[in-house]
DNA sequence: CTGTTAGCGCGTTCAT
DNA sequence: ATGAACGCGCTAACAG
């Protein structure tokens, strides 16, 4: 059934539907006697404004759209869930869009969310980096872990070179020389940043960097099992894996368990994003620790704002990451 | 910068917007010749139709939807997932609502929902049964996992009778005798039933029911930790636990991994869901698999066909579990 | 086969 | 302080 409309509560209150509407808007310009009056008669009869109709006429639908690559990796699920808990007390609602990684779905959501009038996108990390065509020209957008070619949108992610780098120099501190990173063969921009942070660690501590120990498959935990197992077979030496994620450090772990290598007596790992799987492994993950609450909440923040045209948005927010140590480094 | 219009269009191709719009939504009455002319200009001018005025309109958003408890936890993800993969190549898009087990919450998020114009909802398990209030009286609704009062309310579920059943039963035959339950201390459905099936197996294998043994805890993998970290303290004695949950699995596996306790040698466990921790966590968890991809489907494909008004919709729909072996049993 | 007209429910001038 | 009237963009009668 219907809801009452504005007309029939002005009618009913004997005002003309004006008035009503600005009442309801607190507008102003009427009188705090008629005030109570409609007020009551909107309790009585249940109203409730017609949203619809309101974006319509406004062009604002107080509803955002997030596109994520993957809602059941719990790393993008924590972010959605923090956007979610920004944007919902500022009354927007969240359309998610899961692409699974795939480029035409992304174009798609895109026209679909504008078609749908949503006040802004949010982006969470996936393909490469976000192509024109793809990304709103419209639309106050912001991304998250994800550094887009389009130098005019607000980038919000991890220091992901830092992080690459403490891993890294933790597992030399620990008297590791031959060290495996295992990454994304995709060139994406956290990737990017995170390998550069292992280089230079390398680096600073007279390490050579050898290519063989640099391993690039496609995220997803048996690939991490299947490369290490290659790795092994083929006879390459090494004593530790810097994984560029966390499930691909479990893939990893999973190999050398099949191996019976001992973790982290023969080789010690580590991880990234500290995600629940990585305290309930076997052994316990050492990992890098990314805030997905903040990166969250801080992309939701600047995107509401651009949306009220409040702030100028600074550039690129990078929140500071940090090393959790448990079980797979000594 | 707002898109060109319908009425533009018909202008500019010389004809009135009706048809244009019949065009567009191949409503037929117009020539093959107008169509051809029509949609070049709508190619051209790159025109998209305005949902949100086509919504005020026809009273329908194309738009659902979904009540979560909980995002992150991969069970949920999965269902929501499989909702997304159904419902948005048939046009729909998808309001994610986490309520965080939070009632109230529950209620302003269907308040919202019947604002902004959904054509249905969904709603995942969370707190206990669906208070006549919450649900709303306008829109069809399906529910998963959850068997709310209201009997007129679609329900998509896993047989979870029968998991509880074969669970206990395969801990049964393995030898085990004192078997400890590990269950949601709310009376949700789904964990009512679950124990239902583990006293049923009791019975049928002639094991009388201790209620020592049967814990009640707010889901929680921490909970679970401390709850087994007491039983054991108490000097209660147990061969083996079924925890309803595969993160309650997890967390009672962490209180044994504490006191040294040898699994499954000492003790054996089943979990519920089969989320990936389970196959992950050490040792790897036997539990008790639910289809969370058919779940999310079939409650989508309901959903829209009630949309639709095509079917005369089922009531109850009860999906089949199994058994997954892992380490955690023999 | 096509055009005219009339709203869907709301916010907003411009009057008064 | 309040009302009349218009229009957001679209679809659905009804005419022809």
């Amino acid at each position: 059934m219907s809801n009452i409309t504005i007309k029939k509560i002005a009618e009913l209150a004997g005002v003309s539907s004006a008035t009503v509407s600005r009442i309801l808007n607190n507008t102003g310009r009427y009188s705090e006697e008629t005030k109570e009056r409609v007020l009551e008669i909107i309790r009585d009869y249940n109203y409730r404004t017609n949203v619809v109709a309101k974006s319509l006429r406004t062009n604002k639908s107080k509803t955002i759209g997030v596109i994520v690559p993957d809602i059941t990796n719990e790393f993008f699920a924590n972010i959605v869930l923090a956007i979610e808990n920004y944007s919902v007390p500022n009354g927007y609602s969240i359309f998610i869009c899961n692409t699974s990684e795939d480029h035409e779905k992304e174009k798609m959501f895109v026209r679909d969310l504008e078609a749908k009038g949503v006040d802004g996108i949010i982006y969470l990390s996936g393909n490469k980096q976000i192509p024109e065509q793809t990304t709103s020209k419209h639309l106050p957008t912001v991304c998250i872990d994800r550094n887009p070619g389009n130098k005019e949108i607000v980038v919000v992610e991890s220091d992901n070179f830092s992080g690459g780098f403490i891993a890294t120099e933790e597992l030399i501190q620990q008297g590791c020389k031959r060290i495996v990173i295992i990454k994304d063969e995709r060139d994406v921009s956290p990737m990017a940043e995170r390998y550069r942070g292992y280089r230079e660690a390398l680096q600073k501590h007279g390490i050579p960097l050898d290519e063989n120990l640099v391993v690039n498959v496609k995220v997803d935990v048996h690939e991490a099992t299947k490369a290490v197992q290659h790795l092994i077979s083929r006879g390459t030496a090494f004593d530790a894996i810097f994984a560029c994620t966390d499930w691909l450090a479990i893939g990893a772990i999973n190999a050398l368990h099949q191996h019976q290598i001992l973790i982290p007596d023969e080789v010690k790992i580590i991880g990234f994003d500290n995600i629940s799987v990585a305290q309930h492994s076997y052994p316990p993950l050492t990992t890098v620790e990314q805030d997905k609450t903040k990166l969250g909440e801080i992309a939701a923040q600047i995107l509401l704002d651009m949306i009220d045209q409040k702030k100028p948005q600074k550039q690129n927010i990078v929140l500071p990451v940090s090393l959790v140590k448990r079980n797979t480094t000594l």
